[in-house]
RNA sequence: GGCCCGUUCGUCUAGUGGCCUAGGAUGCAGCCCUCUCAAGGCUGAGAUCAGCGGUUCGAAUCCGCUACGGGCUACCA
């Protein structure tokens, strides 16, 4: 039987990263198979639609480098991929369960619904429907259903035990009597949650569920549901949650928790996807870095972890740094087009990536470090002096910008003969003397290296930030 | 409250009864390289495997209890 796997993302805000994790590890089950990955939208609940969440969940997912075969746009033999363009088949199934006997009408109010809540709640006892309304004559039910306001209701058996043999938890069993009549179909006609994945589960041909470990509670619910349509239940698979620094579900208090963020933030999708994977999962060797194909040919089902996975900045970092690092100097370039400002020179641009190339952790880093290549600096005097000798300090300002005027060729070589000559002339370790140059130069005590940055800058430019940086140094003291 | 799940260095994890005086990575510290910062190399600190009790010649690995953490408990997904 060929693999077919299913990421159901809810239209409900933008996508996040704890879904993305699921989706990724679904994309590697099915592509090692050969089987197909169906996108599907489960927007049932029509309160919590955000403007906008589809285009995010495509871009979010293109950009990661997933990629699907059956979907809203792409279309597929199961087609609408869109919960709420399906709603006759959820309704079409809840009247069969009614019509066999296993659901029923239910006419009470949410204010009915509430009451009986807290009550329960205050009396310590466990919260759950009454089942008020499942001992209504089906045809009273059903005739009051034509005028009133009604949802369906899942007849749940009254004792037993039901379980699931999860792939990744194992055995897992739950008492029914803790379960309650769950509504099934809302009084709006919209399916619940339950109701629609069996069902489009059942139709598309789903041969594998897998999802985020928070649905495990709900898993018994889908069980039963199953059993009241007659359905085999294909194998299931929970994957642990990926949590925040405090242990918690991820969520926007712990910081970014999109996929766009991240873009924007200056991740690569490789970085991205190599942490994800790796959160929940591990190979059993030492390995650690790998490419989307790499996670396809290795991910095991059978390796994945139960314990949930905390969010791990740092080391996000450490793998954004190594995957900059395996790109080419031309590949980097592309990548840093939309975080530099349109009106850099893209030559002196293309020269100076390779200077910041193993100095990134992020994409927008670059702005940063390359800025004094194309804005004028306005060094901090304190950074100028060295050794806290402000009349060294100027003199090796004024020795590099001879010097550097004199050069016959102007490039890295000279440069690094005429300011090493400097420090011996005057006494200095090198140290001292490039950091004076560093600071007059580029406005900042650390960053690419020194000579190639000059040489980058051009001689007009280098001796003129050389003579300001006197300026700023000769006036500071009268005026302190 | 009820149901369910989880628990190995700060973090991600290896480990499925003897190879574990618990390995790797990250982060941290130090050293080397070095014009700064990175990158790279080396070294180090860091986990009595949540606790207790069992099973066994032998347990991080099997069983039980406890503790702690988390998820769910809606006409949300």
């Amino acid at each position: 039987m060929t693999v077919r796997v299913r990421f159901a993302p809810s239209p409900t805000g933008s996508l996040h990263i704890g879904s993305v994790r699921t989706t990724l590890y679904n994309y590697f089950f099915a592509r090692r198979d050969r089987g197909t990955l169906i996108l599907r939208i489960e927007d049932t609940d029509q309160d919590r639609l955000v403007e906008g969440a589809v285009d995010s969940i495509y871009d979010g997912l293109r950009w990661m480098g997933v990629s699907w075969d059956e979907g809203p746009r792409e279309g597929g033999p199961h087609a609408p991929y869109i919960q709420s363009e399906r709603l006759p088949r959820y309704q079409r199934g809840a009247q069969e369960l009614v019509d066999k006997g296993a659901a029923y009408f239910c006419f009470c109010s949410k204010e009915r619904l509430a009451a009986i809540r807290a009550q329960q709640a205050a009396a310590k006892q466990i919260t759950r429907y009454d089942r008020h309304c499942r001992n209504i004559p089906p045809a009273e039910a059903a005739e009051r259903a034509k005028n009133e306001s009604h949802v369906v209701r899942l007849k749940v058996p009254d004792s037993g035990t039901i379980g699931v043999d999860d792939l990744v938890f194992g055995r897992v069993e739950w008492p029914i009597e803790t379960i309650e009549d769950q509504v099934i179909l809302k009084s709006d006609g919209f399916p619940t949650y339950h109701l629609a994945v069996v069902i489009d589960d059942h139709e598309m041909g789903i041969t594998q569920i897998f999802r985020g470990e928070d649905w495990l509670p709900s898993t018994p619910k889908h069980l039963l549901i199953y059993q009241a349509f007659g359905w085999a239940v294909p194998p299931i698979a929970h994957f642990p949650n990926v949590l925040g620094p405090d242990g918690k579900k991820l969520a926007k208090r712990h910081g970014a928790t999109k996929v766009e963020q991240f873009r924007a933030d200056g991740y690569l999708p490789e970085a991205m996807v190599n942490y994800l994977a790796l959160i929940g999962w591990a190979p059993g060797t030492e390995e650690e870095i790998f490419s989307m194909d790499d996670l396809v040919a290795k991910w095991r089902i059978d390796q994945v972890q139960k314990a949930g996975g905390k969010w791990d900045k740092d080391r996000l970092d450490w793998f954004n740094g190594v995957w900059i690092r395996k790109l080419s100097v031309a590949q980097l370039i592309e990548r840093l087009e939309p975080f530099v400002p349109k009106a850099w020179d893209r030559a002196m641009l293309a020269k100076a990536v390779p200077l910041i190339h193993e100095r990134m952790r992020t994409l927008v880093e670059a702005r940063d470090q390359l800025d004094f290549l194309f804005n004028d600096v306005s060094p901090d005097p304190a950074l100028v002096v060295q050794e806290n000798d402000r009349a060294k300090s100027i003199r090796v300002l004024a020795r590099a910008e001879a010097a550097l005027r004199a050069l016959p060729t102007f490039d890295t070589t000279g440069i690094k003969a005429a300011i090493e000559a400097i420090a011996a002339e005057l006494g200095w370790k090198v140290r001292p003397v490039t950091l004076v140059i560093r600071a007059a130069i580029t406005g900042r005590r650390v960053g690419p290296p020194l000579y190639e940055s000059i040489e980058l800058l051009g001689k007009e430019k280098s001796l003129a930030r050389l003579a300001s940086a006197q300026d700023l140094l000769g006036e500071g003291p009268r005026n302190a």
